[in-house]
DNA sequence: CGCGAGCTTGATGCCGATCAATGCATGTGG
DNA sequence: CCACATGCATTGATCGGCATCAAGCTCGCG
């Protein structure tokens, strides 16, 4: 006997009842000015490990709020060599990229099964119009994205490996601790090679700093799953040259 | 006797009648259009080479558009090492990383004396509710940011010295070349700690690089003063692994 | 003319890349 | 259930590119 599929798409998604309100585009909007977003943002996608949300050079037409899953973006040069240059959570905008030249930048590749909303763009242009709010919450978003892309240069080009991973791993913990999961532990959902090219360092690279960190009783490392023994240690190495 | 003053500052800045409209934030509005952009970017401010034009932690009140002139952002950490996050020249805007924070979160140097206008952040807002086309012109503009930022991303974390030398030049070029400088010469205004600093290398590297590069035939290089000798090899460098 | 900031060049060393082998977990088919 | 394959991670040995340290050099300027 056959079974009736489970989940039916394009679910509807409801920004509104969403537990991510504070954490995504909706933050410090009002009851009432979410209920209009609610009208825009309507349909979610679902995707498994390893599918692409958008790839370079698709036309832009929607932004996507991660729901649950992660996901990393990266750039390709076309020798092949390529730049993880984001890993993206729940509550966090995948995107931004594509508004500037009509077409995507980045692929969005989906590390574990995902699922996004959807925000068609030019209805977020228009709501923008209506709501200062939300248009300032916008600017917002994508100032952060700038500052953040910044943190990350100066991350790549004054900081060493170990200072790197450690900053890594202090931004982690940050963000997940901020939707609930502990300060002290997570499971990295990427590989040491995505890490590796994240951080501007080989993946074996990536995988001795681990080691060291943790013979030096600041992580316990198993595969993927990570403890921070040693908090402020870890703290310690980032900004110090030496 | 005593001569009177020159200039006045504040001065009037008018979009509508700059040359620079078509690279700048007016880019694509129409004539009523940028008029309208005229009420709120009324004043500009002259700096001599050295000035801060804002500074990492000053609060957010303006953008700026360089008029004439040059100037480096950079992000600096507790211990002092900083990072270059961009050069900027005429019709490129400045302090889009204040949005998200009400704060700068970098700071801005003229590498020259250099002239900005002063684009007071409220109105632009209140003026893009009205103007659908400001709105997006200015969403293009910091997604542009942030694809640039990750193309930086890039270079750093995978790119080896010569390659990062060869993509800074062209790009460089690529910009003066639409402002109507030459394809082939340009004179850097920033010194070689700078420009190491901008390729996380250093002003050694920097400087070596420039000499082999010269001793190849690529380029011809009186201290600041470049000359692509061959803009083909030059081309050639970015995108080869070895 | 002499000073100093910025640039070039050389000698040496180290961090991370590369190459290579092994280990470990997961999955698949016999 | 085991044998084997596969993908990812760890670890070791060696290499190389860039950093570091240290002189000179150039040019502008008082």
């Amino acid at each position: 006997m056959s079974i009736a599929p489970i989940r039916l798409e394009p679910l509807k998604a409801h920004c509104s009842s969403c537990n991510l309100r504070e954490l995504c585009l909706p933050v410090g909007l009002s009851h009432d000015q979410i209920g209009r977003l609610d009208e825009l943002v309507s349909t979610r996608k679902s995707l498994t490990r390893g599918d692409s949300l958008f790839r370079t050079g698709d036309e832009f037409h929607s932004l996507y709020a991660v729901r649950t899953g992660f996901f990393k973006t990266c750039v390709t040069l076309e020798d092949g060599r390529d730049q993880v240059t984001g890993f993206q959570m729940s509550g966090e905008l995948l995107g931004l990229d594509g508004i500037g030249s009509s077409r995507h930048a980045c692929d969005a590749v989906a590390l574990e099964d995902s699922s996004v909303c959807i925000i068609p763009y030019q209805q977020l242009e228009s709501l923008s119009l209506e709501l200062v709010e939300l248009q300032r919450v916008f600017h917002k978003i994508m100032s952060r994205e700038i500052v953040r892309d910044h943190g990350v240069m100066l991350l790549l080009g004054s900081m060493r490996a170990e200072e790197r991973l450690a900053a890594f791993l202090l931004n982690l913990t940050q963000r997940l601790h901020s939707r609930g999961f502990s300060q002290r532990a997570l499971i990295l959902r990427m590989s040491r090679e995505e890490i590796g090219s994240y951080l501007g360092l080989k993946l074996e690279t990536v995988s001795r700093t681990f080691s060291r960190l943790q013979s030096d009783g600041i992580l316990e490392v198993k595969q993927r799953e990570i403890k921070i023994l040693d908090p402020d240690a870890l703290k310690g190495l980032v900004n110090n040259p030496c």
